[in-house]
DNA sequence: AAGTGGTCTAGACCACCAT
DNA sequence: TGGTGGTCTAGACCACTTA
């Protein structure tokens, strides 16, 4: 049989669009490998290679003898795989958020080129400061394109105890599986200063990150500032 | 058979010590998956299974039709794998080294954790100034454990075309295969801000690396700071 | 007990590389 | 042409969860 693309790689993409169209939602076990394997004409072998690599890519997971699952965006999840402030003592706790203003209306031309929406588009605009320890760390400016989140609204930020992403997962069926972000140093203002209880001069982590959803669908992106004085950012390369 | 452990890791396992003890030295080819299966009585799925997650780690590449080999840290591996410093343009390019100090003594008490060395071991002490578009960018303070590295000298790490951990795995086939990283945001001192050509007050990257070999010992550790105003550290979370 | 994923095998065929 | 890795299959048996 002569293929473009190798069995696993259809099978692994035709279980993406099944996520992608919500027709399975997450916490829910997905059919099991005999059934896909049925239902795709192919081997349980084949099957399970497809599944193999959406688990590494946090998409699916598997337990033994229950079946294989869509990723909830719990908040466990979140501190495992999206967030990576950890303190200088090495311990990672989830932060506490402060919603400071919410606002809807247009934004700047790089916005709207990181989210790929057309200019003058509506975005959502949210400003958080995010505690650990009980002391403010980080302040976080949150952009989302309004015709992904219609009848988003303030009351949704506030009092939640959910993390963004786990929001739009549960409430809009969106679910981020990838981020990129970019990291630099620079000079805090007099606002970020402030709260962060930071003096003059004062050097702050700027973080901006973008998120994507299936099929490199941008979701959100933001721009944080963080007190890297008692907290630091954690990147791991290689093995492992 | 009762296994208390996956015949497939056990031979991952066997593998990577064959890695370590220098059995195959990098850019060879490792025996192939027939001849490992006979040698490990595995099958050739079970072998191809340990090889896959090897692969996975960076730590072999698989060649169709010629073999299986040892990861080089060439410098276009070492870009890829290692090196998160990026231009603001989205551009990555190799840093030119210069060397501005080398020297051999004792390290302090962080550092001789870090290393997992004993108090009062000698280490190499080894500053760098680092390149990029011609301009300097990096000043990186790097610290080894003598013992690891028995003839070292000032003329390794001057004129050399490759890269430090290029240098290791070459001369002393010791191979690199995870870093952990701390990345803060600090105010540059004098005589860093002079080295990066930057006014007062400097807010710049503090990267604390080190990085180990098989078996999680210590290779190397480091400490760097990054004018970041026209470059930045790219860190990408999640799928892919 | 039935159903799920986890491990392992043996073998077929294909694509690619060296000679 | 022979050897390498790449894909795919069919089936056995194990470990775990649920009912």
């Amino acid at each position: 049989m002569h293929r473009s693309q190798p069995l696993y790689k259809e099978v692994k993409q035709h279980i993406t669009e099944s996520l992608r169209d919500s027709k399975w939602r997450h916490g829910q076990a997905i059919p099991s490998e005999p059934l896909l394997a049925k239902r795709f004409n192919a081997s349980v072998g084949t099957v399970r290679r497809a599944v193999d690599e959406l688990v590494a890519e946090n998409i699916l997971v598997r337990q033994q003898g229950r079946g294989t699952f869509v990723t909830s965006h719990t908040r466990d999840y979140m501190l495992n795989v999206f967030f990576q402030i950890v303190g200088n003592d090495g311990r990672k706790e989830f932060p506490r958020p402060e919603m400071l203003s919410f606002k809807r209306g247009r934004a700047d031309l790089a916005t709207e080129e990181l989210l790929g929406i057309g200019h003058g588009e509506l975005v959502f605009m949210v400003q958080n400061l995010l505690r650990l320890q009980g002391k403010p760390v980080i302040v976080d400016n949150l952009r989302l394109p309004a015709k992904l989140f219609p009848d988003m609204s303030e009351n949704l930020f506030v009092d939640r105890d959910t993390t963004t992403y786990g929001l739009y997962q549960m409430r809009y069926g969106i679910t981020v599986v990838r981020t990129v972000e970019t990291i630099s140093a620079v000079l805090a203002d007099a606002k970020t200063r402030k709260l962060l209880g930071m003096a003059h001069p004062a050097a702050v982590l700027k973080i901006m990150r973008t998120a994507y959803t299936y099929k490199d669908l941008a979701v959100d992106t933001r721009i944080r500032f963080v007190n890297a004085r008692h907290h630091h950012y954690l990147s791991l390369l290689g093995k492992r």
